[in-house]
DNA sequence: AAGTGGTCTAGACCACTAT
DNA sequence: TAGTGGTCTAGACCACTTT
């Protein structure tokens, strides 16, 4: 009855992080098979002698986690694995910037130009308006990775370029810096092959398989400020989860 | 100083989800802008009346949500959008399989060979040792866009062929039955393009890009069970999220 | 009726940051 | 030193499920 790991006090380790293993490994291991269920939290009190508040943490945690399901009035269960919840972080991504050492940011072109019809529809202008459209790729160890190319509205309040180059600087996108005058971005993946201009940048073949992100920031008044694409190879970006209980914590 | 909202204890609405939304619209609307501090969490409850606990239950959701980061001894800040922590569901993938009535799975083929490298290196088993090989497509009004491609462990403790097709149906895979073996399994979403196999299948061309979905399942002693890979025309699927503040709750 | 999870209170002590 | 977030207690009442 009592057959089960304690809570170390002296530890470091807060005692909500230890249940939440604690009752991960017991679910690793196959003490609680997928559709079983839980001890109560009342019963998870009593056991682990800790207060509620701490035992539903934990569990908001496993919860969070799709590890288990909650039914009120029931009881809390042991899901078993599927692709419901799954997400994809872009974590590898994001990593592509983080050391800034092998990384370089080159600015192919930055000119203004007239919006063309997708480019009104995405930032909610005219056709013919003005708008800058800034190239970008980022080198990583001299090895060009990733390219981007975006559009900003030209807002006449602003003063034009080196400003504005800085309203989506990439590192900005990616880190966020705190000053920016967005409030929210809508992000999409597609599926794509590169076209010879995309291929010609990224210094690879026509045709290959790529990721395309596309992005458009909208500022506090909801109207679009920018959008854009990143064009990545394939062959240089993956994006992997885990569902159930992945071994690493 | 009480220029706000206030929390209406008679709706069926919780007090913390209502200061969710109370501080998610003051951030939206620029009360508070990035980068700028939130009210502590003791005034928090002086303001809106509300214990400590239901304070911190509605800060850690906005932390969740990416939209605040908060410093122990500082205080609560507002997040500018970036896309450090942004997360692709497969919501939209998922939805292809609720609707019962709109799609129908068919099973291609379903037969015993010999695992080659790619298959006894993903399986942990010898090459040439016999998997159970599955090709199945997902056809929606008519239209087959999901081809499913798997290979299975031959346990020899297990009868062989209707319940070997259960291991991983599709849906359980994606609604998850509770009543699997299965203890976790690892995701990756590749940008491909179609090869002339897949194109027939989907009933397309060649060359036309896609997503690959591979996937590996793992038992309750860490041993795979099963590798596949669904194939998706990119112009059948999106991943889309968003940063910041999105307009929808 | 008994048990379960969902919400909430009104405090406490600690670690950390700012000044 | 004062203020902040991080952890935790020991209860309470409610809505819901199970028997």
């Amino acid at each position: 009855m009592d057959n089960h790991t304690t809570i170390d006090r002296r530890l470091f380790e807060p005692a909500y992080i230890q249940l939440i293993n604690i009752l991960r490994e017991q679910i690793a291991n196959g003490t609680y098979l997928p559709g079983s269920r839980l001890p109560s939290e009342s019963e998870l009190c009593k056991n682990y002698k800790v207060s509620p508040m701490t035992v539903r943490r934990s569990i908001k945690a496993l919860l969070d986690q799709g590890i288990v399901s909650t039914v009120q009035g029931s009881g809390t269960y042991v899901k078993a694995p599927n692709l419901n919840g799954v997400t994809f972080s872009m974590e590898e991504f994001h990593n592509i910037f983080k050391d800034k050492e092998r990384t370089k940011v080159k600015i192919l072109e930055a000119l203004i130009i007239r919006a063309d019809d997708a480019t009104a529809n995405r930032l909610a202008i005219g056709v013919g308006d003005r708008v800058i459209l800034i190239r970008r790729v980022l080198i990583r160890d001299g090895d060009p990775i990733l390219y981007h190319k975006e559009q900003l509205i030209c807002d006449p309040r602003r003063p034009i370029m080196e400003a504005e180059l800085e309203v989506t600087s990439l590192h900005g996108l990616f880190v966020g810096t705190g000053e920016t005058k967005l409030k929210r971005g809508e992000l999409a993946i597609e599926a794509a092959v590169l076209s010879k201009e995309e291929a010609e940048v990224l210094n690879t073949i026509q045709m290959q398989p790529a990721f395309r992100l596309e992005h458009i920031f909208y500022d506090f008044e909801d109207k679009p400020v920018s959008w854009g694409r990143f064009i990545c190879r394939g062959d240089r970006l993956k994006f992997a989860t885990t569902v159930g209980i992945s071994n690493s914590k």
